[in-house]
DNA sequence: GCGTGCATACTCGGATATAAGCTGTCCGAGTAGAGGGGG
DNA sequence: CCCCCTCTACTCGGACAGCTTATATCCGAGTATGCACGC
């Protein structure tokens, strides 16, 4: 089980579009942060379909939040990056082979599948409870401010 | 992020192993579940290796549990097969590009990495708390006995 | 009757092939602002 | 002075490689059981 390392790198642009007025184009994102341009604007595009992110085109565009930091997740970056599919998904192997039970005793869900889907519950739980606005708290922003000013 | 399909498929021989007495050869397993011989052969040697099953050579023999249902959880057996490294891995992006902080701002964690790894403790923890013994009482097990009788 | 040897059934470990997903790059199309030339 | 044109900087979307991992198969080596053969 792996998470996507483009998690890491739109958490941490998150964190810099929150103390942007204005609009962060891709390659200052990446210039920021040392990663690969185009590859970050992958991730970028996924937040934006995801309704976390505004990107405004032509000229002196860029990326902005769609909403205050203290209103987005971690939760929220994670599953528009990764995904919202759960990580363990039930093949009902209960219903095949020599041990095949009937379909009418396979009406409520697996009894495997429901304790990996309650610890995926707990997980989501735990990143919900997290903001951005969390995340800029918790971070040294000083160098920030003055980066973001230089053209 | 994606599981491995060999997590259910152990899982559900574990439960199998739970209720046998005597080894239980690899092919019947397949047999009972209806997956590949070869594939599930992979991952039960992973069980070996993490000690959770206990291989017997030669005729008649096949994987027996090292120790009580009771005493193996579901967490044991997810790392056994999926391994143990954290799904979200920390780059130190904090370290790269413009914004790079120096060192001896980096001695603690990064905030983000902190959180992550706080979620993934609560799945794991999630996972601890069931055992193979919880999941043979949820599941219905009455087909297995006579399954496990026939030659 | 008893010991030895062979056949059988099983495991282990590695090598290999295929499919899928992650990582990363490249190109063309479209859009909005800035600046310059013509009316 | 004002309008239009072009140029630039940016986004979007898709197509395209390279690499790693998951999925799946196959083969050879080793081991323990059971049976048959010979003494």
């Amino acid at each position: 089980m792996k998470l996507s390392g483009g998690v890491e790198w739109s958490l941490h642009c998150c964190v810099v579009l929150s103390q942007s007025r204005s609009p962060v184009p891709t390659a200052r994102l990446a210039d920021l942060h040392g990663v690969s341009k185009t590859y970050l604007a992958k991730h970028l595009r996924a937040l934006a379909r995801a309704d976390l992110v505004q990107p405004t085109e032509g000229r002196d565009g860029g990326y902005v939040l769609t909403r205050s930091a203290a209103k987005i997740t971690v939760l929220d970056v994670v599953q528009a990056v990764d995904g919202t599919e759960p990580a363990f998904r039930c093949t009902e192997i209960r219903q095949q082979g020599l041990l095949a039970a009937p379909p009418e005793q396979c009406l409520s869900i697996c009894g495997i599948a429901k304790v990996m889907a309650t610890a995926e519950k707990a997980y989501r739980a735990e990143l919900a409870s997290v903001t951005i606005a969390d995340l800029a708290a918790t971070l040294d922003l000083t160098a920030l401010g003055e980066k973001l000013a230089q053209p």
